[in-house]
DNA sequence: AGTCATGTTGACGA
DNA sequence: CTCGTCAACATGAC
């Protein structure tokens, strides 16, 4: 589920009910839900892998972490932690965490960090890497308030795609191939959102799980890299390691 | 059937 | 206090 693309696609999917007033609450979740009772929906929203839904004096915060799920005028069979229920329609969330920011929303988020967002900004990304030269590639590609919404696979294919190695130290790495691998974080974003949309994401994975180099054919290295210990695919022989 | 994963937070101890 | 480690959350693919 998670990612942000996948968080876009929920975010036009639920559109139709932006502007609409919950009629009905419910769900398990430990927040005080009741709260969105006849409410007004201002707007959905996201920032990388966060859902957010706007009220006029606070936000619902919603995160599907790893095996959150949802449903748009549908139900699963488990009970959903968070039921909302409009004249037209209907919106559940399963398995996610879900918080409540008070007041404008924008005080939380610098929008600018989200890869998918209008307001994107990579030279801001450049230099917030610049502050650390010292970390790895892999662990500043998944840090979510430089790439907001990048997750493992975009990083995996992002760094592919650069010929980069995942352990490559930040501070290393030819400030040209910082710019591409920028660059990348975001277009990929949008091709994962693209791919997605139309169910064929696994069919354009290069590096992602992949068990050989599809430009050497030798063995694809299968570790887990940096201080977050995530998942890396790479190719020693055409991914270049700067240390 | 058991293992593992597109993620993050918070508790705990060194 | 800070850093690193790990448990917790909980579902579905293989």
């Amino acid at each position: 589920m998670p990612e942000g693309p996948s968080i876009l696609i929920l975010k036009e999917e639920v559109q139709q009910f932006a502007g609409q007033t919950i009629m009905e609450v419910s769900g398990n979740s430990s927040i005080d839900i009741h709260r969105l009772k006849a409410k007004k929906i201002v707007a959905f929203k996201t920032w990388g892998k966060h859902f957010l839904i706007c009220f006029e004096d606070f936000t619902v915060k919603i995160h599907m972490l790893m095996f959150g799920t949802y449903r748009v005028n549908e139900q699963k069979e488990t009970k959903p932690r968070l039921h909302l229920q409009f004249a037209t329609g209907e919106i559940n969330f399963y398995t996610c965490s879900i918080k409540i920011l008070e007041g404008d929303v924008n005080q939380y988020y610098d929008w600018s960090e989200d890869v998918l967002n209008e307001n994107w900004n990579p030279k801001k990304a450049k230099q917030s890497l610049d502050k650390i030269p010292d970390e790895m590639i892999c662990d500043a590609i998944l840090d979510q308030n430089i790439f907001s919404g990048v997750g493992n696979i975009i990083k995996n294919e992002v760094l592919y795609r650069c010929f980069i190695h995942p352990e490559s130290l930040v501070g290393k790495i030819p400030s040209e191939k910082i710019t591409e691998i920028i660059s990348e974080c975001s277009l990929y974003s949008f091709e994962f959102l693209y791919w997605k949309k139309k169910f064929e994401l696994k069919k354009h994975w290069l590096s992602y799980t992949k068990n050989s180099c599809l430009r050497c054919n030798l063995p694809m290295i299968r570790k887990y890299t940096g201080k977050k210990k995530r998942r890396s695919f790479f190719c020693t022989n055409c991914q270049q390691l700067h240390i």
